[in-house]
DNA sequence: AAAACTTGTTAGTCATGTCTAACTTTTTTA
DNA sequence: TAAAAAAGTTAGACATGACTAACAAGTTTT
């Protein structure tokens, strides 16, 4: 209750646009993120996503000019990465205590993530003893809002040859966390490239003495540490 | 997920309503609870809760004519004892293992009962080791959806020189629930029924080495059971 | 630089759930 | 039993947040 955050008495919905845009803007560091990226996002149309940003500017959490590329406030961003501690700090909840797998945690977070209630944040970070990462390897922001970005390179990026060490996953696809776990990847999992096909940039990988085959799109949604 | 009321898509609103018929209706045994009660009990206009009625009844979960008494229809009955499972679990998670004191459990469990996850719940009551009674003394149904009411007697109904020990507490009320635990009672407290002032039939008991004199209002929400 | 394409914006609609104000039906009471 | 009070209903307004369709502004492409 007391956290300074609760006195914007944001939606959900409110608050499903600012941590999108959070991790559109400042996780990926892409330079410009326009209003249609941002409905394709979240899944809504371009209207929706244009009314909702008049919305949160005039709560002078975001900024952009008209025809300009959207960004957060200092407010906004903090805003965000309360609520990304928040999902985060859940799915560990869930994964560590409440017998959920990788891809079940997810879908709850989202749910878990809009709880307004600071004290419960607080004691379910003390009752797990403060964990510095979740389950998909991101690491959690402490109560002060401090976040760092583990600079991620994508299991794409590399070439023939190179090993390197899994160290999160892209974790908006329910789906693609399935396939992960089925074919026996998992955090801090080795992975040796085999193989780049030179057709369709698919990828040959070795790690824990199998070899499987991936396409580029999975290996965009696999970081990793260069070993 | 695999639970048979998620093919409902309730929403929020209409969940809070259901589990509103059910604390009137059957928890209260009330003979007849009107449009107007329901209302008020929501803290809702008229007008609000007649619409949400018209709605209940489209989805089968609620019965009554036109200007008649409210009741539920069984599928109605189980979503609610639902809803009052989830929410005590809630209760009984925040005070045994989040810290929170009787008065603050009730406002994050109403948030936390929303949540749709079948597993989350039933996790939930495994990690607490199938808990039978939340913070405030009230059963909680099983996974089956059996509830039992306990035979509620409250101290207002006592008579000079009773004694009873506290069951429960009305937990709808925060101030009330502040107002218990300042004067320090608590759930098994012995209670002596010393005088009733004839004037407003205020009480004055005795318990744990004290006296104090509460008002008929206040009685009227502690549960007891006859020494 | 004009055409074509992409991106952003606006207008108008819809569903949900709230409200007030006015009205109707039922119940109470004088 | 007839008037008054209480309870229930309806109509119409509003806020939120989604949508489609149409249009405007920037960006590429040729």
């Amino acid at each position: 209750m007391t956290n300074k955050f609760y006195s914007y008495k944001l939606t959900k919905s409110e608050e499903d646009y600012l941590k999108a845009l959070f991790q559109l803007v400042v996780e990926n560091e892409k330079v410009k993120i326009g209003n249609n990226q941002l409905a394709e996002y979240l899944k809504v149309s371009p209207a929706s996503a244009n009314n909702m940003i008049k919305k949160l500017k005039n709560k002078k959490l975001v900024i952009s000019e008209k025809y300009g590329k959207l960004e957060l406030t200092q407010d906004g961003k903090e805003i965000a990465v309360w609520l990304v501690r928040k999902h985060r700090l859940w799915e560990t909840f869930l994964y560590k205590y409440m017998n959920f797998s990788w891809d079940e945690v997810h879908e709850v977070a989202e749910q878990l993530e809009h709880i307004k209630s600071a004290k419960l944040i607080d004691e379910l970070d003390r009752f797990m003893d403060y964990p510095r990462k979740d389950p998909h390897g991101d690491l959690i922001p402490n109560e002060k809002g401090d976040y760092e970005l583990v600079p991620k390179t994508t299991l794409s990026n590399l070439k023939t040859g190179q090993r390197c060490k899994l160290i999160a996953v892209n974790d908006s696809s329910v789906a693609f966390l399935k396939y992960v776990s089925e074919i026996g990847l998992a955090l801090s999992s080795e992975i040796v490239v085999e193989e780049i096909k030179e057709f369709d940039k698919s990828i040959r990988i070795a790690f824990s003495n199998k070899t499987e085959t991936v396409s580029k799109k999975f290996a965009d949604n696999i970081f990793i540490s260069v070993l």
